[in-house]
DNA sequence: CTAAATACTATTG
DNA sequence: CAATAGTATTTAG
């Protein structure tokens, strides 16, 4: 199944004056965060390891349940500080079963010394995996690390045809 | 406002 | 391998 995506951004100030208010809910192998006019604002897989935390994120606002019925368009509603912003577009053309480094990336955002900085906001995407921040591994070959845990970002590699054992600190496989 | 914490990296022993 | 300095941003207090 492949989805379109589709992005817009706004800042913690402005989403949590205008959304006080959120919806959540599962569909298929998501799990979802909604504003009330349909806006994904996150999103986890339901296999994630705790993925029900998504939710205890968002406790300032009144969190109601619904059932979700997601189409192939997603329109998401991101939340950050622009930095965060860029990042997260960047990490959008990564192409499917490739890797790109940290610093590779913080290259491309013209902010070559920013890398630590831009694993944060790499590790701070709150629809991870649609947004494909699991591609991103560290320069000297280790794999990084993974908001829902290693494990699960080993298997999305995994399941994109990326060869996982060329990496430094995975289990080799018996 | 300041201090602490980072999903990093390059360097050194 | 471990420790460490450099670095920029976000978050907690």
């Amino acid at each position: 199944m492949t989805y379109h995506i589709d992005l817009h951004f706004t800042s913690k100030e402005i989403f949590l004056k205008t959304y006080p208010t959120l919806f959540y809910g599962e569909d298929k192998e998501w799990l979802v965060v909604l504003t009330p006019d349909g806006q994904i604002c996150a999103l986890a897989m339901r296999s994630f390891p705790e993925s029900q935390t998504l939710i205890k994120k968002y406790q300032k606002h009144t969190l109601v349940e619904k059932k979700i019925a997601l189409k192939d368009k997603l329109t998401c509603l991101l939340v950050g500080t622009p930095l965060q912003h860029q990042v997260w577009e960047a990490l959008l053309n990564i192409p499917v079963g490739t890797t790109v480094s940290y610093q590779k990336l913080a290259d491309q955002i013209q902010r070559p010394k920013a890398v630590r900085a831009v694993a944060n906001a790499v590790g701070s995407n709150p629809i991870s995996p649609l947004i494909p921040c699991h591609r991103v591994i560290r320069s000297d070959g280790h794999i990084g690390g993974y908001y829902w845990g290693i494990p699960a970002k080993i298997a999305l590699l995994k399941e994109e045809g990326v060869s996982i054992y060329s990496l430094k600190g995975i289990p080799q496989k018996r």
